[in-house]
DNA sequence: ACAGGTCAGATTGCATACAATCCGAGCAAC
DNA sequence: GTTGCTCGGATTGTATGCAATCTGACCTGT
């Protein structure tokens, strides 16, 4: 959306929070950790405005927990807030893929998730998964994902899934389970999505999204292993 | 969940945030219009760097747009853009309404939501909607509405339902139609999924509620006057 | 007339100084 | 030993000054 600026190199304050988000999502803290303003500055050579900008910025987007003053600090989620954010994360992808059947995919939308498909069926042709080739397939979900996102035209959907991506677990990011069996099943979910959109059934999208997520809750659940 | 500490004042970037929130939804400022850091300072007595806080913590909601170098400036929010909200706070309020009903309310939360019920009551009992009962029908309205948020206990959708309350007209404390017909309908809507909480029908708790933020949509849909 | 360049005012981005608040160590009184 | 107080370092809250960037008016050359 913000593309078409020529330069627009980012400011300190973005790419300050854009740091600490990934570090945050990496565990480099602790649960509750306490973040200072000081010593995170020193640490990025920046000072303390663009930090206190990024933390707030943090905080706005779930990640971080801030009382006047006491400053910021690391939110903590357990693995009730974990599961919860899954089911939210459920019903939203699932109205998302409602709403996008219901409206229909443009030639571009169509093009894009049919590369994205094809993407996957490659790498997971030869019947195994190899530890490199985790990465690949993390991207390639989370672009299934964010790609049916934009195509439900719906900014306020895409708004919210993105902060129930702050959940560290709950995130398409953020692959749970890599067994080859596994990884198929939820691959061959995507073609049934898509499948579902392409026929404009809205219902059956809504209802196979919703387990589609389900199932990677319940994966999460028995610990990647069930 | 702060109201703890002894005095706790608010900071000026808070105060000055919650000003600008309330400014905003009750139309001070135009669409699109930009909010220039000095002279929101100067109107309201404080320096840039409250100012400039308050700003970021509002676009973190959604309220304003933010581009680099260029500051903040007032989301404008189309016909289609308050539809999706209503569209997907349906759905989250039908999923909070779920959990409740799944989870079951406490003596706490059943006593709270029943003194809200019996306010309903009292205030329709007249058979017409008088001008100055407004405001009491609004605040109740709102306070059926969060209280079945926090008995959600889930933080999350209780986090999403507070952002899609940020559009103008999607939001509860913004009711739509006061016509005393409609009002009343909507007054047993609550009773219904009252019902059905207590009866845990999670099933039924979610579709009513689901039906009820629908129907307020389509108050807004038809002007209001439908 | 028009395209492009230049400059000044306006505005945001960042750093820094100072004020307000918090919090724990140490001490005093009991 | 325990309770409560005081004080001082540490940390956040706010104001302000300067740098960087944007914006629009004006000018100039064709």
């Amino acid at each position: 959306m913000t593309g078409s600026g020529p330069a627009d190199r980012p400011t300190r304050s973005v790419s300050v929070a854009e740091q600490l988000r990934r570090a945050i999502l990496a565990g480099t803290f602790q649960p509750g950790e306490r973040l200072r303003e000081v010593s995170l500055g020193e640490q990025l050579h920046v000072s303390r405005t663009p930090v206190r900008l990024a933390l707030q910025a943090l905080a706005g987007d779930g990640l971080l927990e801030y009382a006047p003053n006491r400053g910021y600090s690391v939110r903590a989620f357990d693995r009730v807030a974990i599961l919860q954010a899954f089911e939210v994360r459920a019903a939203l992808e699932g109205l998302a893929a409602r709403f996008t059947a219901e409206r229909g995919l443009d030639d571009a939308e169509r093009a894009g998730l049919e590369r994205i498909l094809a993407e996957g069926d490659a790498l997971l042709q030869t019947g195994s998964m190899p530890e490199a080739s985790r990465p690949a397939y993390t991207r390639i979900n989370a672009a299934f994902h964010e790609a049916l996102h934009r195509a439900s035209r719906n900014r306020m959907i895409g708004e919210m899934l993105r902060i129930s991506q702050q959940v560290p677990l709950s995130s398409y990011r953020q692959v749970v389970a890599f067994e080859h069996g596994l990884v198929r099943r939820r691959h061959d979910d995507h073609h049934r999505i898509f499948e579902a959109i392409l026929l404009r059934d809205a219902g059956r999208a809504d209802s196979l999204m919703r387990d589609h997520v389900g199932s990677i809750r319940a994966a999460f659940l028995g610990g990647g292993t069930a």
